[in-house]
Parts: structure tokens; C-alpha cells; sequence
DNA sequence: ATAGTGACTTTAC
DNA sequence: GGTAAAGCCACTA
């Protein structure tokens, strides 16, 4: 039969992807983001075992948002910025605000609701 | 294996 | 307070 099915480290498809390591804990972080905090993109690859691979992370979110219960919305730029382009952009502001978190200027003070893994 | 791309980050002006 | 350029990682073609 085919006993190459497998292949390590990339994803051929989004099927693949899923199932990849990196893909799995990226989305395990970004599920672990409490209601009311947001993480930046950075933060979220740390948290994930890849370090510096923030635009991975952004990547990994854009291909994958369509469904299952991650709450990409919470993921914004280093300095509290939306980032994400297009009119996904005011669904990520509303759904922020839904959870009380305040947007102004297309931007959320990581200050007031930036999220620390420490304290949770 | 090389080049292009992006929902990033940091530094410099 | 902004914009610009370079550095980064991993994916895609």
C-alpha cells in the first residue's frame, strides 16, 4: 500500500495544517487568552514554543479563523493595534467591546487589558 | 533550492 | 504623535 503519507513538518493542506504541532499550540494559546484580554501576536508565539515567529501566528489565524471557537479577536499588534485588514477589522473591534474591552482608534491599551499567562 | 509573501516587531528618524 | 526600513519566522509557488 502507500507508506508515505506523512509528511513531517510542513502542511500540504489546511486539513495537514491542523494537525501540525506548531498550528496546534498556536491555537491552543490563543484559546488559553481569558474573556476582556487581548495578546499581542509576539506574545502569542512565545507562548507557543516559537519564539519571534509572530507574523506565523498572524498567518496561521488568517487561514483558520472560518470556525471552530478560537477567539482570534483577541490577538492584536505589539502595541495594542488591530492589525487584521479589511472589514474583519471593525468584527474584531466590535467583539472586543463585547467583552468590555475598550477600542478607541482602532487600538486597545495593552496596559489596562494586555494578558498575563503569569496571573490568568 | 530560490524567491516572494504576510492579521509581526523593533529601531531609527 | 507618525512613517520608513530592516530583521524575523515559516509558508507558498
Amino acid at each position: 500500500m502507500s507508506p508515505r503519507p506523512a509528511p513531517k513538518g510542513r502542511a500540504v493542506s489546511e486539513a495537514e495544517a491542523l494537525q501540525d504541532a506548531r498550528v496546534q499550540r498556536i491555537l491552543a494559546t490563543v484559546d488559553s487568552i481569558p474573556p476582556g484580554r487581548v495578546a499581542s501576536y509576539g506574545q502569542v508565539a512565545e507562548e507557543a514554543g516559537l519564539p519571534r515567529a509572530a507574523r506565523f501566528v498572524g498567518t496561521v489565524l488568517r487561514r483558520f479563523v472560518a470556525d471552530r471557537g478560537v477567539p482570534w479577536h483577541r490577538v492584536l499588534g505589539s502595541d495594542g493595534t488591530i492589525r487584521v485588514t479589511g472589514g474583519t477589522a471593525r468584527d474584531q473591534a466590535k467583539l472586543l467591546r463585547e467583552e468590555g474591552v475598550t477600542v478607541r482608534k482602532g487600538r486597545v491599551r495593552m496596559a489596562d487589558s494586555g494578558w498575563r499567562p503569569e496571573e490568568d
